[in-house]
DNA sequence: TCTGGGGTCCTCATCCTT
DNA sequence: TCTGAAGGATGAGGACCC
């Protein structure tokens, strides 16, 4: 019996909301309920982010092209993403946890972890607050959740993806071993294609024979980072904390184009597109980037990264353009054939106007920039745009049309 | 079957500084 | 002044996650 007062062996709780994209499209148009919808992109290169349980009894997923989808499912109701609606919703889900304990650690918008250690006092036992949270997501957002209820974060996400659809996994201290041990290895965080086919060929498909494996072995094959990671969690071990705020690290914007590109005009003016996405973000955040990586994907599927670290760092599109054009132009390639192109900016530190006050040199972009997102905010993300974008007269050498979003 | 978009983290190689 | 080791910064790529 533990003490009075002492906190509860399984305080982890891990909201994963059920195929939330596709209810908050439900919920938003009520003539999708109950009927198989796939959100995503429905153009030739689409694939799909989110399946309402109608579609995915056809064998619909997420991360399925769109054309397989829709062979699989002819009645499938295709929605473009609305990440804007994803947000606000997701927010609204968010304030719910939150007043059941503050210690709640957003991953997605559509799952978080909670640490209820706290909490059980004023809402009683954890798999007690995981019901509560449950009902009231339900009457409240009319959109339905799992939780799992666990000794630690990593339990808690695969008891949450045992609760699916629509209920509560509660994983013992004492249970450990007996819920991990017939679970596949592809199930632990951490596995994927890649290292599941490494440890197929050392004879391990379960979480059992993994923890049978001496640790040498283990690290020959792995490496010694994913082989400790592996060692500890295929044994219920968890350190990790509930961390309430984690600013990014990196913010990015790509594009994947309905047709391959190879005009350098037309290469340029995505390039120019995709920095300003991200200088935008950037200054809404509030931070500058110093390090910009250009992705470039080919049409043979071959990708490659090129990253530059600027001498200051940049929050504006002009700036980070201008670097990653010089790395695009620096590829030794004749009219590649480009499939993706990406922008990031990594580096993430005080915002240019901040740089400011302590004294570096003024970007003279920054103006032109702030003044820009003043009129977006006014009259909306298209209102204002740079003349090289904008530039999209018909023409003879128009790009084809990009996907829509 | 034909592969999105936005991220994080890890590994390895190379260069530079101490 | 030269040399080598150690360690940090940077760059590239890959695996993985949702």
């Amino acid at each position: 019996m533990p003490p009075p007062n002492a906190p509860p062996p399984e305080p982890f709780l891990h909201v994963d909301m059920d195929a939330f994209y596709a209810s908050v499209e439900a919920k938003h148009d009520p003539s999708l309920k109950g009927v198989p919808v796939a959100v995503g992109g429905s153009g030739p290169r689409g694939v799909v982010m989110s399946a309402s349980y109608e579609a995915r009894k056809f064998g619909v997923r997420s991360a399925m092209p769109s054309a397989r989808a829709r062979r699989l499912c002819p009645n499938l109701t295709f929605v473009s993403p609305n990440f804007s609606r994803y947000k606000a919703e997701s927010e609204k889900v968010i304030e719910i946890f939150f007043s059941f304990t503050p210690l709640v650690e957003q991953i997605s918008l559509d799952e978080a972890f909670l640490d209820v250690s706290g909490a059980s006092r004023l809402f009683g036992e954890p798999a007690t607050i995981a019901q509560r949270i449950r009902e009231r997501v339900r009457d409240e957002r009319e959109l339905v959740c799992s939780v799992g209820v666990a000794p630690n974060k990593f339990l808690a996400k695969l008891a949450s993806a045992k609760a699916k659809p629509d209920g509560v996994c509660h994983v013992k201290a004492g249970e450990t071993a007996a819920f991990l041990d017939p679970l596949p290895v592809q199930d632990l965080w951490g596995v994927g294609e890649q290292t599941a086919t490494a440890l197929e060929r050392l004879g391990v498909r379960t979480v059992a024979e993994l923890r049978a494996l001496p640790d040498g072995v283990l690290q020959r094959a792995l490496g010694p980072g994913l082989a400790g990671h592996l060692h500890d969690i295929a044994r219920g071990r968890d350190e990790r904390a509930v961390v309430v705020h984690e600013p990014a690290k990196q913010v990015s914007a790509e594009e994947t184009f309905d047709t391959d590109l190879d005009a350098p005009e037309h290469l340029h003016r995505e390039l120019l597109r995709l920095a300003e996405r991200v200088a935008t973000r950037l200054r809404k955040d509030g931070v500058a980037a110093r390090t910009v990586t250009v992705k470039v994907r080919f049409a043979n599927f071959k990708t490659i990264t090129r990253s530059r670290t600027m001498a200051e760092p940049s929050d504006t599109g002009a700036r980070l353009y201008a670097t990653a054009r010089d790395l695009f132009n620096a590829l030794p390639l004749d009219r590649p054939r480009v499939r993706l192109l990406g922008v990031a900016a990594t580096g993430l530190g005080l915002s240019a106007t901040e740089q400011l006050r302590i004294g570096t040199r003024p970007d003279p972009w920054r103006d032109a920039s702030a003044a820009m997102d003043k009129v977006r905010t006014r009259f909306g993300a298209d209102a204002v745009d740079l003349a090289a974008i904008a530039d999209s007269e018909p023409r003879a050498d128009t790009p084809p049309r990009r996907r829509k979003k």
